[in-house]
DNA sequence: TTTTGAGTTGTTCGA
DNA sequence: GTCGAACAACTCAAA
């Protein structure tokens, strides 16, 4: 009889296209899917809120779908490496599988894991998270890309030898003799104590079959206007896929092919659509690749002049760009957006990001662990590439002198307000022309709309022309 | 080693 | 109102 085969769930909570999964199903002895909370391990980047939230609930839905399977998830706290050898010993298996991690602090935990089983055990991991593992690509000259398009240029060029397909999820699965005993998901109280996710499902449903609707529901109606429409935090425009990747809910393959038959299936427009799509897919991978590659990038800049760059620390500016009280309408509907659903539209992340690095010259880290903490999404990788971006010290960072004018952006991408005055609702009632411009308003039409700046809603708590210029002023210091 | 072409997402000014 | 150029160099990646 074949022994048994723990299967460490990490960030791949889903039964299709699970190559841990399948590998330990396809043995044909028991199966024991385990879960293991171990926040201390992911110093410094323990679990923000939002975020466990978000796995509260998808593991409660990946419990529901490997019981129907027919082996119950063991959950179990503690440090990886022991609970790992408890369970093991407690069923009797002979293997253990998992799915790899990239962030550097974790590969780094998992391989003295490894090490420290793989003696008395059958150790395997597998790729279930990235379309490239970031080893599996380099330049010509063996070094890490650092710029987007070569990068992504380089991985189509190379796609076919290295792509691996999708494996199918197990028809059902063979329990341990005795069942292990499991704690209850609710005493690691993953869910905030007061009420401030009751809106996070306007983002999306945790859990694989959330994330099989969302795929779904957007190849049939977004991929084709993808490219039109994926600017327009007004509109339903881009995938929502973003903490169902995160969280691997959804394989990244399965939405690879799933473009490809899009592509296939359609026409020219089809083809350009998935493409233009896949290649936002690669930018994840593209953080994958930097964070792996240059391991400080999660804290420091990869641009090492910018270690010295000027920021100012202002605790009343920081706050009030949190909770959204900053007088600029597009900013603050972001930031609420972001409070209320858990997640922003990635247009407003760069706006606000914008924002906090240039008008306020506040640190891109101190933007980053407020995204940590408040995004059902956050991802260590892409929160690091997307905040040294804006802040002009990343790989293919925007040129110092572009700076977001957080009015001109709220009027081209949200022309009717219709984003501000949901996520804004004190200025809901003023008409379109000054909807991003409040503070200029004339006062009858302010007090028609029964807006008093200063009480209701804050007056702007910079002149964005002059931290322009001190934003540039402060590059130039350091340049 | 040196050269060359190119680089996600912007703003402002002046014709 | 629209359009192109300037912003200001720098670094990467390939030849």
């Amino acid at each position: 009889m074949t022994a048994a085969t723990v299967v460490w769930f990490r960030l791949d909570l889903r039964l299709s296209d699970n190559p841990a999964l399948h590998a330990a199903a396809a043995r044909g002895g028991a199966v024991i899917p385990l879960y293991i909370w171990s926040p201390d391990e992911e110093r410094p980047w323990q679990p923000g809120g939002a975020t466990k939230w978000w796995l509260h609930h998808s593991l409660e839905e990946l419990a529901a779908r490997l019981e129907r399977l027919g082996s119950p998830l063991v959950l179990r706290s503690g440090s990886s490496d022991q609970v790992l050898e408890d369970v093991a010993r407690e069923c009797g298996a002979d293997a253990i599988y998992w799915n790899r991690r990239y962030e550097p602090h974790l590969a780094k935990r998992d391989a003295a894991v490894e090490r420290k089983l793989s003696g008395r055990w059958n150790v395997a991991t597998f790729n279930s998270a990235l379309l490239r593992e970031p080893d599996t690509i380099a330049t010509k000259q063996g070094t890490p890309f650092q710029v987007f398009t070569p990068y992504w240029k380089a991985c189509l060029a190379t796609a076919t030898e290295h792509e691996q397909d999708v494996v199918e999820a197990p028809r059902r699965m063979t329990p341990p003799l005795k069942p292990l005993k499991s704690e209850r998901l609710s005493d690691w109280k993953l869910l905030p104590r007061r009420n401030w996710a009751d809106h996070f499902r306007e983002f999306g449903v945790p859990g694989e079959l959330g994330a099989r609707k969302r795929l779904s529901s957007f190849l049939n109606k977004g991929l084709d206007e993808y490219e039109a429409e994926r600017n327009r935090p007004d509109h339903e425009g881009v995938s929502r896929f973003s903490a169902h990747l995160h969280f691997g809910e959804l394989s990244p393959r399965e939405v690879r092919d799933a473009l490809r038959l899009h592509a296939h299936q359609g026409d020219g427009a089809a083809k350009k659509a998935a493409e233009a799509f896949l290649r936002q897919l690669y930018w994840r991978e593209f953080a994958h690749h930097l964070l792996h590659h240059f391991p400080h990038t999660d804290r420091k800049p990869l641009r090492e002049q910018f270690a010295k760059f000027p920021w100012t620390s202002d605790a009343a500016k920081l706050r009030a760009w949190q909770r959204g009280q900053t007088g600029f309408p597009i900013v603050d509907a972001g930031m609420r957006q972001l409070w209320r659903t858990g997640w922003m539209h990635n247009r407003v992340r760069m706006i606000v990001a914008s924002f906090l690095v240039k008008d306020l010259l506040l640190s891109w880290q101190a933007g980053a662990a407020w995204f940590w903490d408040t995004l059902v999404d956050a991802d260590l990788a892409n929160n690091s590439l997307g905040w040294q971006w804006t802040a002009g010290c990343g790989a293919d960072a925007a040129p110092y002198f572009r700076v977001f004018n957080p009015t001109s952006q709220g009027e081209k991408f949200d022309p009717e307000g219709d984003y501000v005055r949901r996520y804004v609702p004190e200025l809901a009632k003023l008409p379109t022309k000054w909807i991003h411009r409040p503070e200029e308003a004339p006062a009858d039409v302010l007090a028609k709309a029964g807006v008093t700046l200063g009480k209701d809603y804050p007056r702007p708590i910079v002149d964005h022309g002059r931290a322009r210029d001190a934003a540039l002023a402060a590059w130039r210091k350091i340049r």
